[in-house]
DNA sequence: TAGATTGTTAATCGATTAACAATC
DNA sequence: TAGATTGTTAATCGATTAACAATC
């Protein structure tokens, strides 16, 4: 089998996004081409590693002129997949499953949140920022029907492994997870875990250190 | 001036908070020792990684033992600086602002939400889950009030660096952006960047090209 | 042609991991 | 002593970056 390209490194992927923002910023400000180098600023990188991630794309520059805007946001759009939307299910009405609900990044961005999931029965009906809460138990109806594609655990940390598992046995193609737990799913769907507690601790380790090393 | 423990690196550091979780799980559990294997197990790492990461705090496992749980979660969150409580504040009482305040999380684990910020006069005064929404214009005079040490930015995008600019400038020791926006902060300022439509993009690459392998 | 900027090379750096001696 | 498991070494792998030839 001919690959279009060559295996994209996670790193870069994880960087495509970055870019990405960017690159509709300028759109919208009407900028018809970018350098790697203002590209770089825009992203908080630097322009060598611009360069690096966007040749695994393919070579869409121009020596002396730089990138079109408009047709590397194309291209680096249709290299993470968006050229269609992925419905999302957020499984987990609580707070933070209700503030993901609103969340107008995820829609405007062709994550369209089609349905929220909880397992208590006093919830169930109700609509949330116009999304309907579903039963859980409706959880392997609902992926089929609304053809949902991602997964987003926003459950207590007790109930997200079992969710994850249900979820991948309904035919989910990829998971998001908020609860803050780590979970695991089967190798080759994809999985991303987010902890927000996580992320301070880590600014808690460097802000005692700065504090040591100023002492 | 010496240095209790070499630098940690990075990517050690990123991992801590996860060992941290599974520690507290154990502890809970009342198991009194732990391998470096079930500890990776938990974590969804290996365990070779399990133990070059805790090398590095120390040497706090004993050989054909493993660790002990008690002692390893102490040093492990000593290493973190989370000793003492590192107030927040989030600026942006939008959907995401208001979540996160309702987040038992950050509280539950040493970082109380002092207060919530605002530029919306409407919201100012009102009480969001117990936390006081005040003007954005008492910004400094909070942080210094408060003793706020992590900023959490979760305002649109426009406003974000403005805010993060005002905080640094205001004293504070780390800044957390969920704006879904890049924003630079001076060099020793602990930064951490966390875009939730960035997650799902990332996914969709992923769940593209799994798509594209099965065909 | 002169200036600008890409795409790629190669050196460097940091992270991961298997293997095993040390030691409980 | 035998079995278990850490802490560390060294090999490997992947990511970053400076430098520059290619080329607009």
């Amino acid at each position: 089998m001919a690959r279009r390209t060559p295996t994209i490194p996670e790193a870069t992927v994880a960087r495509l996004p970055i870019y990405r923002r960017a690159l509709v910023e300028l759109d919208e400000s009407s900028a018809i081409n970018v350098s790697s180098e203002r590209l770089a600023e825009m992203s908080g990188v630097n322009a060598a590693k611009v360069r690096k991630d966007l040749s695994y794309l393919g070579s869409y520059g121009t020596r002396g002129v730089g990138y079109d805007v408009d047709y590397l946001l194309f291209q680096v759009s249709r290299a993470l997949g968006l050229n269609n939307d992925w419905p999302v299910a957020i499984v987990g009405s609580g707070n933070l499953g209700q503030a993901l609900a609103n969340y107008r990044g995820f829609t405007q961005r062709g994550f369209p949140v089609a349905a929220l999931i909880d397992v208590d029965d006093k919830k169930v009906g109700a609509t949330v920022h116009g999304i309907e809460v579903h039963h859980v138990d409706r959880l392997e109806d609902l992926v089929a029907e609304l053809g949902i594609a991602i997964g987003i655990i926003a459950t207590p940390a007790g109930a997200a492994q079992a969710v994850a598992d249900r979820l991948v046995e309904a035919g989910i193609q990829s998971v998001l997870n908020f609860a803050p737990v780590v979970i695991s799913v089967p190798d080759g769907v994809p999985l991303r875990q987010v902890d927000l507690a996580t992320e301070l601790q880590i600014l808690s380790f460097y802000q005692q250190r700065n504090a040591a090393s100023d002492r």
